[in-house]
RNA sequence: GGGAGUAUAGCUCAGUUGGGAGAGCAUCUGCCUUACAAGCAGAGGGUCACAGGUUCGAGCCCUGUUACUCCCACCA
């Protein structure tokens, strides 16, 4: 091994080793068919495919090391573990990009047409997946690239129809007119979910519009018009109503005034008319309780086609909308005069024009929140439109029911829980199967909260990138939907049949993931093409291989999707909980009648050293590839997940992917002892042996036969440590709780192993071996006498096993040295296998306090704990014998150049400093150094410390309601402790009254 | 407006059925000790936001207050 740690230098081959062994297949050498008869359980996780409009940022690097840490520790653990790779099409985003690098060009995509536009595209995303793929194997990922799927591949893209044909036979699609939130820079409808809500400063205008007939909604007048009906009133008696406005461009489309019905001001205008100025519409003064008296001048403008609360108005009073914004965000030609100007510039006339008539009365400064289009950053247009809508009633039922602990409805009753579930609330009427479990909890709220007032998905994007919508439009009228592109129509066998343009939303094939992935939908729908159209398979070699495999899991009736799925955790960002997880468990409960993961774990944020979250407007982003360039993968997943929790968002510096590198090089260098001490000892089963072939189970030839080594208490105390930290590590990783099982490795690896065992090895090693004449040490010779190498050797292999799952690299090529096999594929530490000696354990605990109290004193009187002492024991035989087993761990850690065991502390001559321990008394003799003031002080303070200890117990004995209602354990613990500081106390009074009265 | 989260050492955060306040970084002191100065041995540093309550016992459970963060809904 190299002196140094040096990430670069083997980082890259150790992938590249994993990859040619095809170690991240859970199949490997073998099929699904085969790993079901052997009884191997699955472990899937789907990796949520990053869009291939960017490259990772290190958010996804976290996303992706947590669930390749759960992936590895599976894997280990005896599970055919999938991680499946993908990448998203991202319709909208990647749309947006071409459509601008047309622009570049000086060309539009109605200019190159859909076919060329679209062969663009897939040209583009291979690129940028090719990218990707590339950035994920960076990280360390280990997942099945042979199973990789992109969301535009032909078999996914069946599925997409497939489940859409299904929807729209049940009658869950429709097609409506409605009000859509339309972005003018994507130009197309998207989703609620896809608008987001920021705050702006922006201005409010106060507009007289003029009252002019006592006639009610009937009298709506033409342009035109309003010199007759106006030209009746002279100017001093002109009455007005002053409406408040944050969009003036609107008042065009204006159809109405609104005021509240319970408004004293307004209440006698109610059923009269007003004049819209500019325009010169005769418009109805109508009362609805939306409007709030109190804000505004409490008389609002009623604008139905360009905002949604107004459309309800207009609805509730039958009032038509007019529409005067385009899609392109230009007036229409209902706007009269400014038919044809930009919104933002007819605002400004609008304004200006208003200001001439002495129609505006004031303009304020105004703080609301707009919609802004979450791919863009545009300004959302609420615009009517016919769009296509996926009916959510029975699906947010179903994803409701779903939820552990939200249903009421228990398992067994699952058929028929739709109807045995009669609570009242609402969960319960889902009647789901239950059983998904969201981490952090907190989530289970807000999934609830947004499907309790869903509203229908809008489905539709007038796009060119994406699946396009497989519905029909037959000549006769007749609409329908079908997977295979049809010959004729279903009702009148015309053949004059035109598909929909519009494609769908990305988040449709999206929530197919979990199962598409799998071959759902693909295949079947692949074999129904070919004998309808009996044309060539267009398949790439891609889908051969899949077709393959589908074929040989065919053959013993095992499909992939029959093993994989459902797969038992989903880890993603909680960003998208709506988007996303949501429409999963419906499609999987929909489709399959399953559930797609039993867990879902939300992973927080990554943000910057100051908390803040990373932007492009900050420029304090981070590519993961850079810290992986300087750190390494390793540095950069322990960065990540050392000190972590899924609770909250986390925080990444240079400076913790320092210290995570300065942790691994510690590793590195303990593995260079343990190199350069152990050469030619392996006590393992695999000693000697070839390693056996068996592709179904991991490899578990580092268990140590523990029955044939005799074990030093230092051994036991480290093996004994090891189970716990086994155990412990084991449930956290169990329950994701990833930063505690880091900090236990991290303990451990340090504190247990390098600083207290290791020291202690090299004292045993030094009292046990020489050097042979090539400097390396005879293991042979240790084995006879201890444990030492055999453990030592044990201990470093599990530690590596331990972290494997986190630091992937530097463990493969550590272990890989040391034993010529693959770590990847070797057993996940089990405390069971490993023994525990409690009673040793404690010794060695004491015997640590001891050196720690030694060392204490020889820093307090000679500024260094590493000068050379003698030391005395003043003990009953019985505790002198009882050190004697560890007396050379003792000088060597303590820096003691000999232990005198006397039998009465009067039997010294010297001048000692005295450290009490509950193993006994030890004199350190100090001589000149000895400072008497400073050593009374430090008895003082130690009485001081054994009085407050004993209060503290008997405090707590002396209370009757302690003993009598808290546990009996706690209480004889108490007891323990009051006795053995009393005795200590008692000591310490002896000394303190025998040298300083 | 509705909901959720957070508040613990100078900084970043742990703290798992309620049973003696922890780590890393930073600071200070002393050490090249033959795996590692990317190191070793030590030290200092906290009214667990505030106020009540439950309990023999509260950082942890309950109520209220304050501050910050996020989500949902948007009063034109």
């Amino acid at each position: 091994m190299d002196k140094t740690y040096t990430p670069k230098n083997f980082e890259n081959k150790i992938y590249e080793m994993w990859e040619r062994g095809n170690y991240f297949a859970p199949d490997k050498k073998t099929s699904v068919a085969e790993l079901k008869k052997a009884k191997i359980k699955p472990y899937t996780i789907m990796m949520p495919p990053p869009n291939i409009t960017g490259n990772l940022h290190i958010g996804h690097a976290y996303n992706i090391t947590l669930q390749d840490v759960l992936i590895r520790f599976k894997r280990m653990s005896g599970y055919a573990a999938l991680l499946l790779p993908g990448t998203d099409h991202a319709s909208i985003a990647t749309e947006v990009k071409l459509v601008g690098e047309l622009a570049k060009e000086g060309l539009t995509k109605e200019g190159v047409g859909r076919e060329a536009f679209l062969k663009r595209a897939y040209e583009w995303s291979d690129n940028t997946q090719g990218v990707i793929l590339n950035q994920i194997k960076k990280i360390g990922a280990s997942a099945d690239f042979s199973r990789y799927k992109f969301t535009m591949d032909s078999d996914l893209n069946e599925a997409v129809k497939r489940a859409f044909v299904s929807y729209f036979d049940k009658g869950w699609i429709y097609k409506a007119e409605r009000l859509v939130n339309w972005c003018v820079t994507c130009n197309t409808a998207i989703s609620d979910a896809e608008v987001d809500h920021i705050e702006r400063d922006g201005q409010m205008w106060y507009i007289k519009y003029q009252v002019v007939s006592e006639s009610g909604v009937g009298a709506i007048g033409k342009v035109g018009e309003i010199g007759k009906v106006a030209g009746v009133v002279s100017e001093s008696e002109k009455q007005y109503i002053t409406i408040a406005t944050t969009r003036p461009e609107t008042m065009l489309g204006d159809v109405a005034v609104a005021v509240s019905p319970s408004d004293k001001r307004y209440k006698k205008l109610i059923g009269k008319s007003v004049v819209l100025p500019l325009v010169n519409r005769v418009i109805p003064v109508v009362g609805d309780s939306y409007v709030s008296a109190d804000f505004g001048t409490g008389a609002v403008k009623v604008t139905p086609n360009h905002d949604f609360n107004d459309f309800e108005i207009a609805v509730r009073h039958s009032l038509k909308g007019i529409t005067v914004i385009s899609k392109c965000g230009s007036i229409t030609d209902s706007g009269g005069v400014y038919s044809g100007l930009d919104k933002a510039v007819a605002r400004k006339k609008v304004v200006a024009d208003l200001e001439k008539l002495g129609l505006l009365e004031q303009v304020k400064a105004h703080k609301n929140s707009v919609g802004v289009c979450s791919r863009c950053g545009d300004v959302i247009e609420p615009l009517p439109s016919l769009q296509w809508y996926l009916k959510m009633g029975e699906l947010a039922r179903m994803a409701l029911g779903a939820l552990s602990g939200g249903s009421k409805v228990s398992k067994g009753s699952k058929s028929k829980a739709g109807e045995t579930a009669s609570s009242g609330s609402k969960v319960s009427k889902a009647g789901g199967a239950g059983g998904l479990n969201l981490y952090p909890k907190r989530f289970v709220k807000q999934y609830e909260h947004w499907l309790s007032d869903i509203k229908d998905w809008c489905i539709s994007r007038q796009l060119w990138w994406g699946q396009q919508i497989p519905v029909y439009y037959c000549e006769c009228g007749k609409t329908f939907a079908s997977v295979s592109e049809p010959f004729s129509c279903v009702a009148c066998g015309g053949t004059k049949l035109k598909q929909e343009t519009d494609v769908l939303d990305t988040w449709f094939s999206s929530a197919l993931w979990p199962f598409s992935t799998l071959g759902w939908g693909g295949e079947q729908i692949t074999n129904y093409k070919l004998q309808i159209t009996n044309c060539k398979s267009q398949s790439t070699s891609a889908d051969k291989a899949n077709n393959n495999k589908a074929d040989k899991g065919k053959d013993a009736g095992v499909s992939d999707l029959d093993y994989f799925y459902p797969g038992d955790v989903l880890v993603t960002g909680y960003d998208i909980l709506f988007f996303w997880v949501i429409r999963m468990v419906f499609s999987g409960l929909e489709f399959l009648g399953e559930l797609p993961f039993k867990d879902v774990l939300f992973n927080g944020i990554v943000r910057d050293g100051q908390g803040r979250k990373m932007s492009k407007s900050l420029g304090n982003g981070i590519d993961p590839l850079d810290i992986i360039d300087e750190y390494g993968a390793d540095a950069m997943r322990w960065a990540l997940i050392n000190g972590s929790t899924i609770e909250s968002d986390i925080r990444f510096s240079k400076e913790k992917t320092e210290s995570a590198k300065g942790f691994i090089n510690k590793i590195w260098q303990a593995a260079r002892f343990v190199e350069m001490n152990s050469s030619g000892a392996d006590n393992t089963k695999a000693a000697g042996k070839a390693v056996k072939g068996n592709d179904l189970a991991t490899d578990n030839s580092d268990e140590l036969d523990f029955k044939k080594i005799s074990l030093s208490t230092i051994d036991k105390w480290l093996l004994t440590k090891l189970n716990s930290c086994v155990a412990g590590v084991t449930k956290h990783l169990e329950s994701y709780e990833f930063g505690l099982a880091a900090e236990k490795l991290y303990n451990f690896t340090w504190s247990v192993f390098c600083d207290w065992y290791i020291e202690f090895v090299k004292g045993e090693l030094a009292e046990f071996t020489k050097p042979d004449n090539a400097g390396k040490l005879s293991a042979s010779k240790v084995s006879e006498t201890g444990g030492g190498i055999a453990v030592l050797d044990y201990t470093l292999k599990a530690i590596l096993k331990l972290l494997h799952p986190v630091i992937p690299f530097v463990t493969e090529h550590i272990y890989h040295n040391l034993t010529g096999r693959k770590i990847i594929v070797s057993e996940y530490p089990r405390a069971s296998a490993i023994p525990k000696f409690v009673k040793d354990e404690k010794e060695i605990d004491s015997l640590l306090d001891v050196i720690r109290k030694i060392r204490n004193v020889k820093v307090e009187f000679t500024g260094s704990a590493f000068k050379q002492t003698k030391l005395y024991y003043v003990a009953s035989a019985t505790m002198q014998k009882k050190l004697k087993d560890n007396v050379r761990a003792l000088k060597k850690q303590a820096y003691i150049s000999d232990v005198i065991f006397v039998s009465k502390e009067s039997d010294i001559t010297e001048r000692c400093t005295k450290i009490v321990t509950d193993l006994g008394l030890f004199l350190l003799p100090m001589g000149e150094l000895i400072d008497t003031e400073k050593e009374k002080a430090r008895l003082g303070a130690e009485i001081a410390k054994a009085k407050a200890e004993i209060e503290r117990a008997k405090g707590k004995l002396e209370n009757v309601e302690f003993t009598k209602k808290a546990p009996p354990n706690l209480v004889a613990q108490e007891r323990d402790k009051l006795k053995k500081y009393q005795d200590l106390l008692s000591k310490l009074e002896k000394e303190f009254k025998d040298n300083y009265k």
